[in-house]
DNA sequence: AATAGTTGCGCAAACGTTTGCACAACCGAT
DNA sequence: ATCGGTTGTGCAAACGTTTGCGCAACTATT
């Protein structure tokens, strides 16, 4: 029975009607009588007629159809940005198609291209780590279809991109401890070849050097790989005996840290203190939970698709460069120490 | 110069060549001279030329796009199961496209749905919580498009399915505990109107029985909503002061248990050990690292895409049922009692 | 009773490809 | 000169929709 799926000319033939008109009385167009409608729609019930949506949107110039395309799923942040998009997507109507450029520029510019296969309607492109330049997106506006760069990015000046602003987020990290009396702190960076990297630290310097607090290169770690993590720890804590307080810019980062100064007997926050830019779900099951400034994957996955499809469907190509802000959550893991003055 | 993509049309009319030759001569068609194929290439890369995917796919029956349908983005299992997945379909070269269905079975409905609008040639379903029956995916059937159940099920008669042994691995957590000399131990189950939860709990009690280990309903946890967990746990423990170990059946679970015997300053393994069923990544950071009943969605995702991938190629409606084998990896959260005996 | 307006439907073209087939042009062999 | 075989190309149909337009058959107006 099965074999070839049912088309509108299936049930033309079955009711001596002409294919236009099944059409039309599926959409309910006005030129089709009730009882036309309903001998139709009876019919294409009972054959569980499925229109093609191939077929449809060759005609139509668009295809309601929402790409994604970030450089890995972890487990942080990516997870919340998604589930912040797919909400916005759906109750627009559109769908949302998720890929994986698994942090290689070659993957990246494949999906890209492959995005304007698919007759996409717009895109959100979370860069991979190895991309230096967006003239792989110059397809994208050949083919008149928008993006919007979210979370990572390189250069502002070409494409919409919706950030936290990174480096004011690390400067306030930085004052957020110096207002607690930390001035002997370490700040724990990721590869500095990434943008979102180079900005917080760099934000992180200019809030101690603001407060005329002084950071040595020693208390900046640059972890590239995971791994590196436990030996730049360790050499930091030794040379910072007078350490008091921990900032890591990512949740990755965060759990891995707080790890290792569990295993190496250190308390929180009673010994060092600890703060992070987080997504906000680590801190709840760490122990003690952690101070952070909240940048939420939830919020920035719904403002992004929601400026998405407004470029959409207003057809605009107006560039937005929108920060949004981390809010801070203060849950225990950062100590108010007593003036040295 | 934009405003309408280039399609084959404008290639042809470029070089007064019909469409039919511009499209055999970038399909390296054999009957296509040389000289043409290359004047043909060099028109296409000058305007820029992308084929149209909906229309080439109108006509072929396939259109290399698995769907995945996931209840929602949690973050220890599903990215990386979509990690393990997205691997297996690249190099197929198939794509990938993710839907969540927010555990809702109105919306795996409708996805199951646009599956077949999309023409996808095979269906990945992770099933919502929500979902009692399987009705809704006879659809599929009717499109020829296969589907294999992942992770979670209910009726593993009729659809393809790849779990793990989720009763087994329920009673190996029970053994191991017993083995190190565990006779009073507490299990932190799921939401028990999920299959996964109701097995893995079925496994535990029978894990103990068989040993002739007692184990009293109060010492069984069963989580619903994961705010209760924190009553429920102190609950256990004050009930059951004698209490040696912990087990968690699912990540979420653990990373929040964690927490709470931190909190409660419970030393680990010391006071209380501590067994979880987890993907593996969660207990590398959390501290002390956890003994693990190792159920990686990496490689649940990669053999899922492969048997569906098998499935579609060699158009096989033949059912598979597969058990994914758990493996130990001890971390040393668990101690080792000395026997009463 | 002729005209104008409405209602309900069908014809044919279009979207951008791919493919079976025919065919023209050329080649070398009879 | 005729034939069989290549070689390279074009014609037309097909995939399943949607849509502009035309056209009958009514209904309502003069």
């Amino acid at each position: 029975m099965a074999g070839h799926r049912v088309t509108l000319k299936d049930i033309a033939k079955r009711l001596s009607l002409s294919m236009p008109t099944v059409s039309r009385a599926l959409a309910d167009h006005p030129d089709i009588s009730a009882a036309t409608k309903d001998r139709v729609r009876e019919v294409a019930q009972a054959l569980n007629y499925i229109p093609n949506y191939r077929a449809r949107y060759l005609r139509a110039k668009h295809s309601r159809l929402i790409a994604l395309i970030v450089p890995e799923m972890n487990m942080f942040f990516v997870p919340s940005m998604i589930t912040g998009i797919n909400r916005v997507v759906q109750q627009n109507d559109y769908s949302l198609i998720v890929f994986q450029s698994d942090n290689s520029i070659v993957q990246e510019r494949r999906l890209v291209e492959y995005c304007t296969h698919l007759s996409a309607d717009g895109v959100l492109l979370v860069l991979s780590a190895e991309t230096t330049d967006l003239s792989h997106l110059n397809i994208l506006r050949d083919c008149d279809i928008p993006v919007v760069l979210l979370d990572k990015t390189i250069d502002t000046t070409k494409h919409s991109t919706i950030t936290i602003d990174d480096q004011e987020a690390g400067r306030e990290a930085a004052s957020y401890l110096i207002d607690h009396g930390h001035t002997r702190s370490i700040g724990v960076f990721g590869d500095q070849r990434q943008r979102i990297s180079a900005l917080r630290l760099k934000g992180f310097r200019r809030g101690h050097s603001e407060r005329g607090i002084p950071l040595a290169d020693t208390q900046i770690l640059r972890v590239t790989m995971l791994d590196e993590l436990e030996s730049q720890l360790t050499r930091a804590l030794d040379e910072h005996p007078d350490l008091t307080a921990v900032f890591t810019m990512t949740d990755e980062l965060l759990v891995h840290t707080h790890h290792l100064l569990m295993r190496r007997g250190v308390r929180i926050p009673d010994d060092v203190s600890l703060l992070a830019i987080s997504d906000g779900q680590a801190p709840a099951f760490l122990h003690p939970n952690v101070t952070h400034f909240r940048h939420a994957g939830l919020e920035v996955g719904e403002r992004t698709a929601h400026i998405l499809i407004g470029m959409i469907e207003h057809n605009s190509d107006a560039m937005m460069d929108v920060r949004i802000r981390t809010t801070l959550v203060e849950l225990g893991s950062v100590v108010t120490l007593a003036s040295k003055a």
